[in-house]
DNA sequence: GTGGTCTAGACCACA
DNA sequence: GTGGTCTAGACCACG
């Protein structure tokens, strides 16, 4: 998640990453249709080649199912689904705590300004 | 936020923040100079005046000082560096409870997960 | 291994079994460079690009290593290559069952005729 | 024998072992009527002429009888049946053994092997 | 040099 | 229509 004026990381691999976001989140519930290859690669603007890739990474990982002439879904299979949300809360919880200690706080002032945000956040809830 | 494939926020604000970043975690110390407007421009691969408008907002900030005929600095009031790393660190917060709850996730679960996070690391730390 | 005239199994499947093969065979041994991409490319005359796909088919399975501007390298890991030598002796038999049963031989009668072949073949061994 | 990308053996050839395996494995039965040969160089997308070669070859073995006017007929010559099935069986266990044995297995393996896949194979029966 | 990514455009199989 | 494969040719990062 570090800045660049040209984003080194692959193309195909933001998808991916994006999806699974998307996935987590449920705005694609398991079952949904993802857009078709050509249908993705025009909305975000790269070759169909490049949303291939992802779509096939993504089944790889047991994310998505294709099913041919037909599309590519979401798996229904809670397993992969709950491991997927427990990993990217993994990788959240990493980069978080990599960042902080890289501006030098501890494990206690983390928990500590989490911990203050989270409690003023309750009270002046909004949004 | 999203990222994206061109990366939509303007370039001097990505700059800006990578040198926060910098100072925050003593890659740049108090007092150091930063590099000219032209010798950063080309580190960087961006236009001098992007540069020049960097440096300009950096000292709105109080960040850092440009001595005429000296060059850039970052400034040595304690005060100033002391609130940047508070900012940084309450923006690194929301955006980590943000994410994490976009995911579903509950205060509690943040809380439970970063600690048991911090405390699996510290048994197994290396690097 | 049926026949076709067009060959429907893609090209780069069709490389990843050859490559496989290979391995087993001992042609390739564990820490061998394979072709550089362009090189195999030409050697079996196809593109670079299904080149590439084989050996990251191949990484993903942790078949080979890939260092950056050095080349591809059989692993040296003795597990992996231990399962890929019964993957592939199980999908031999497989096949051969299946072509078997297929031609109408009960499993009594391909135990009997493997056995009859092996030790006629042991008297009349050459080669 | 290992396959190629554009499969070297003659297509007369590959089309006769085609048949042979159609007619052992019963999908052809004695007596039955083969396609007439403009209609099998449609089906398979070959040259009239080179169907043709492949009749003429398989009659030669006695496996097809043509009939000026009438077709071509697989024959109900009973001696030649079984002598074509016991060719292929031989055929299929030759390539069998050869194959386990370029990837380093004994005989007492492949029978153990066989035999260990028949009896797994035999409580679990499906499809 | 090496592997890795991306594009443009083509063709295929499935349904 | 869908996904899947392949090519040709370009450009990149690593060493």
């Amino acid at each position: 998640m570090g800045e660049a004026f040209h984003n080194l990381t692959p193309i195909y691999i933001q998808l991916v990453e994006r999806i699974n976001r998307q996935i987590v989140r449920q705005d694609l519930k398991p079952g949904d249709k993802l857009p078709s290859v050509r249908e993705m690669a025009i909305q975000v603007g790269i070759n169909p080649n490049t949303v291939q890739r992802t779509y096939r990474e993504l089944e790889l990982m047991g994310i998505v199912e294709t099913r041919r002439g037909q599309g590519t879904f979401v798996t229904e299979n809670k397993q992969v689904l709950e491991k997927l949300r427990e990993m990217m809360k993994e990788s959240r919880i990493e980069s978080f705590v990599r960042e902080m200690s890289e501006m030098g706080y501890s494990a206690e002032e983390m928990m500590e300004g989490l911990n203050r945000y989270l409690r003023r956040k309750k009270g002046g809830d909004k949004e």
